[in-house]
DNA sequence: CGAGTAGTACTACCAAAGTAGTAAAAAATT
DNA sequence: AATTTTTTACTACTTTGGTAGTACTACTCG
């Protein structure tokens, strides 16, 4: 069933203005692709059955048009294709993911900054409910 | 040119196999995959023609068996498809993407630490080289 | 009322990844 | 020498994502 959370490049920019808006018709979406990718709006509207098909997306009809929303958590794709890049890369050491980024992108000092409250507060968290 | 980076699953086993091995024939790519994913040895054979053409390996012929290995760079396939994901998910805000790792699995009390002091180091190196 | 328009349904393609059977060639084994 | 085995070549089929044209329906505007 985590197949519904394994979605393209399209799919993924569609499910974002969705996630974005709560709910929106072909043409919102459609409208909102157009300067980026230039798309027919048949190619929105057929994208969107399919992830309809396929159970990430619903429909209510309001009058003769189709106003979609979300079926599936912005989280739970996220979590989901993230892990899933874990796994392929790096035999699910996530940790590893993260070293990669630490050097790949060098980030700026600010950015260290930010990232290093970060992990304080996870490190806190940590602390607090985890009984060991 | 960087669809040479962007590898599907199997595609993405076949070339850990190879980046390790350094070289490799079909049947120890197929003996190697065998436990894990069962797959004919023509499975592999195929697979292996079509990255050919793709450009992501190359093959020698010693007798009448076809050495293969990688065409690509690990880092660089690794790059690529974490970037990707990073773009698409993010909107290419590396930090986003650590931040997600960070609360998704929480890391122990270890890991926490490896962590720190890969920033730490970054951190310096981004000192040392980085004139402004 | 009739024509234009908006909107969905259907159909059709293409490419890439994955999977594998069958054929053919060459080599080894008996 | 004949048969079996190894190994690559060819062909084929399936799924998924992406892209879009055409057809049909229903509403709107003059």
């Amino acid at each position: 069933m985590s197949s519904k959370h394994r979605l393209g490049d399209l799919q993924l920019a569609i499910m974002k203005i969705l996630w974005q808006k709560h709910k929106a018709t072909v043409n919102d979406v459609h409208q909102t692709l157009l300067p980026q990718r230039g798309l027919a709006p048949t190619t929105i509207a057929t994208m969107l059955k399919k992830m309809e098909d396929k159970g990430v997306v619903k429909h209510d009809v309001e009058g003769r048009q189709f106003i979609y929303r979300p079926a599936v958590k912005e989280e739970d794709v996220t979590r989901t294709m993230v892990g899933e890049l874990v796994d392929r890369l790096y035999e699910g050491d996530a940790l590893a993911m993260v070293s990669h980024l630490l050097s790949d992108r060098d980030f700026d000092e600010s950015e260290l900054k930010r990232l290093k409250s970060m992990i304080a507060q996870h490190d806190e968290a940590r602390r607090g409910h985890d009984d060991r």
